[in-house]
DNA sequence: GCGCATACTAACTAACATGTTAGTTAACCG
DNA sequence: CGGTTAACTAACATGTTAGTTAGTATGCGC
């Protein structure tokens, strides 16, 4: 028999803390603070659970560090955003295209936040993050009324909400759309998404349109 | 010390188990099949950790029921309806309003469906649901754009999903949407439920139109 | 290459979860 | 009533999970 030689892989403080980041962020967003298992994190991160608590004290103190980037991240997306700029429609597609562009990326980001309702009662977040969201819908479709352009009949913040909701919930799903998009693995692939964004849009912007 | 008769509460197997049933339904909705707690349904049917396993197995036992009657309860919803009958327009908005009605009730159908998706990749629930949901929706969607009252540039898969977004969210979302409704202790209750539906409706309507 | 700081591991413990069992009490029927 | 069945409970057994600890190995400055 060959003696094959165990070849221990670098050590790297930064990249294993990154690694669990991730690793505990995608974690959170299967199963939710409590329902998560560090085993699967560490597995997923390649080490083990010892390293979690090296690095991070304990599971809840992870899940903060793991909202606070996310929340970071988001924080900066529409960071300056003129809602005022351009028309009603233009500005509304605008903000829309920025959040949904980002939220490729931040893929976590909306089901952590249901979990985070759901399970912790909004213990561990901020409603800033939410409000930051919904604020310019509802400012944009208040002037969309008011010049005349959006339908009056707009409840501009039941209305933003189904926006959010048309917006969120291809991202939040991918797992039960999956199968709707036969040999396709990831349905957040760019070219998919795009249409997915596109449809969405037409679908809202006409939708708010006089 | 006033001496306190403890009066044992009367006995009645089928009320017990429709009570697991019930509390073992919300706690599913919001934790999930592995992050569910026995002794959290327990204390919400009023009974010992005993009892759901006297009537009901295991816990996935108890899942897979719960499954089961909340998807024979939707198998009934939309039965026998005709989306040839009206134009494509008056047949989409009496579907969704069907699907929207029914879904205050069936209020932790979408978030259980999630779960199933997300933690355990649909092993214990049939695709045929979703399809049920989406293919009508579609259908109908084609022949608004056959007869050109809905936009030509319709994608009909995603738009189907983008419309459910719009339906599903704020039921789902309920937890986390409920502060923006200040002093409602309950965001699906009729009258606010029925605005939501509303404005959804109108949103996707003139959406998809011509 | 030697010593030292630190990244890392294996093997634990304590707490908590599900599921079991033996026994108790209530209801019902004669 | 009195006995039998079924609803229910308390205490236990078993497995799983988070967190701890004592020790090992690796890289790095000198």
């Amino acid at each position: 028999m060959a003696k094959t030689k165990i070849v221990s892989k670098q050590r790297d403080a930064e990249l294993t803390k990154k690694l669990i980041l991730d690793a505990a962020e995608s974690e959170f967003a299967r199963r939710g603070l409590l329902g998560a298992r560090t085993e699967d994190m560490a597995i997923a991160a390649d080490c083990t659970r010892a390293m979690i608590h090296y690095y991070f004290d304990s599971k809840e103190t992870l899940y903060r560090l793991v909202l606070e980037r996310m929340l970071s991240e988001q924080a900066k997306v529409a960071q300056g955003f003129d809602i005022n700029q351009g028309t009603p429609a233009e500005a509304l597609e605008r903000f829309l295209r920025i959040v949904m562009t980002d939220l490729r990326e931040n893929r976590n980001l909306p089901l952590i936040m249901l979990f985070e309702g759901i399970q912790n009662e909004g213990k561990f977040y901020k409603q800033i993050v939410i409000a930051a969201i919904y604020e310019p819908i509802q400012a944009m479709l208040e002037r969309g009324k008011k010049e005349g352009v959006f339908r009056s009949d707009i409840n501009s913040l039941h209305t933003a909400i189904n926006i959010m909701g048309a917006c969120l919930f291809y991202t939040m799903s991918r797992n039960n759309l999956a199968h709707m998009f036969e040999g396709t693995p990831d349905i957040l692939n760019k070219e998919l998404y795009d249409v997915h964004m596109e449809q969405a849009l037409q679908l809202i912007i006409t939708g708010v349109k006089n």
